[in-house]
DNA sequence: CGAGAGAGTTAGTCTGCCCTAACTCATGTT
DNA sequence: AACATGAGTTAGGGCAGACTAACTCTCTCG
């Protein structure tokens, strides 16, 4: 019943086009080549491939769109990616910045009754270590609509929610700078023409970036 | 460094290799065969491409053997499986006859530091959960000559040291005897004819197919 | 409105790994 | 010693998934 279904390519897709799905602009097949770093014309090529298989469900030369089907596979990988990198580092002591690339490859070995064990011995976590949300084993996601840290007002006070978590060396800065899912930070706001934003955290005052700032989501304080 | 330098397949041939050439009669190419349940045709390829690649020796119509680099791969797939195997016991609670079927598919994506971060977390284990000796990270392993339970002489005592691993009805089967690794028993005999062995548990008599007879291992009371 | 630019697709090719069918080699039996 | 048998190999295909090159569609901008 878990058994490997699908292959490791059709899992990426699946997984592409779900993230992508939720981006503006939803997800191209060019956007999912540059994801995938694979050409259009391989793009293409799979996307027959998975329209056949009932997966994908796409209009020539418009964007693409999972059926019920490839959502759930989708879904199932999200959540094994995210558990495995959520359990790294609180039972092996692996660094945020250096699952990533662990659960990308084993994202597509892993069990689901392994992922499941996983979730269990960490205390079924609802986010992964960058904050990202975990679908649960049936396959249900809060998608929580966090603002970017640079959409702040200034003087705003708000909680780091999440921050993207594809670039190791984003993540070593970010954790560098304390700034991580949990931490409270208050907007100074952003220097003239585009420079850097400054925020505050504890006591210190940091300063971030522009392209860093729309790469790190904050929520509400409550 | 621990990028993934050799396909799923060419690990599999590998071990498969490996494991067969300490059998008697060495790893023939239709041994390969039947244990990876692939055709002797496509072990003749994909050998071509293992001694082109120099991690395999062969002569025509002569047995396989492989190259210092060969052994090398085959050593640290076969300390993953086993280390995997060990973790999932140890720190996760799966049961003995599970194991090995998960631990297939993470052997080639989980990395050495993976494997080495599970072996440490659960004391650095020399054996697997069936009694198969660990290799250390730097590619050493203790080859014990165990001999088979029906070889014992009558009224000998030993101890269980490995189980085969690959057949979780075996598994099953000896689990609810007992019959597990560092277990004592006392070898009362075979019935006639090529019946099935008794021995002694505990305070139990158990028999035994002659098939499974074969199948488990025992080493010297100290 | 018409023309690029760029996105998307099709065509054709390659590699990895599998298969079946058919041939060759090695070996034991009579 | 000849031959049958089975192991090993070669030949020829297929499918998945990637590529480049070339064609087509869409859309924006002058």
């Amino acid at each position: 019943m878990t058994a490997a279904e699908f292959t490791t390519s059709v899992e990426d897709y699946l997984k592409a086009i779900y993230e992508l799905s939720q981006t503006v602009g939803g997800a191209t097949p060019s956007g999912v080549a540059a994801r995938l770093g694979v050409s259009r014309a391989s793009v293409s090529g799979m996307v027959h491939r998975l329209v056949k298989q009932g997966l994908v469900k796409h209009e020539p030369y418009q964007a693409l769109r999972l059926t019920g089907g490839g959502r759930a596979v989708a879904l199932q990988l999200v959540r094994r990616h995210r558990v495995i990198e959520a359990y790294l580092v609180k039972a092996l002591g692996y660094s945020w910045d250096r699952v990533h690339e662990e659960a990308e490859r084993l994202e597509h070995t892993a069990s689901n009754e392994l992922v499941d064990r996983m979730a269990a011995a960490i205390g079924e976590p609802t986010v992964d270590p960058h904050g990202a949300p975990i679908p649960t084993a049936g396959g249900a996601v809060a998608e929580p609509a966090y603002r970017a840290l640079s959409e702040l007002a200034v003087g705003e006070k708000a909680r780091i929610a999440q921050v993207e978590d594809e670039d190791a060396e984003l993540l070593r800065h970010l954790g560098s700078l304390r700034l991580v899912p949990g931490a409270t930070i208050r907007y100074l706001g952003q220097e003239p023409f585009g420079g850097s934003h400054t925020i505050r955290i504890g006591s210190r005052t940091r300063r971030l970036a522009p392209s860093l700032a729309g790469r790190v989501f904050v929520s509400e304080l409550k």
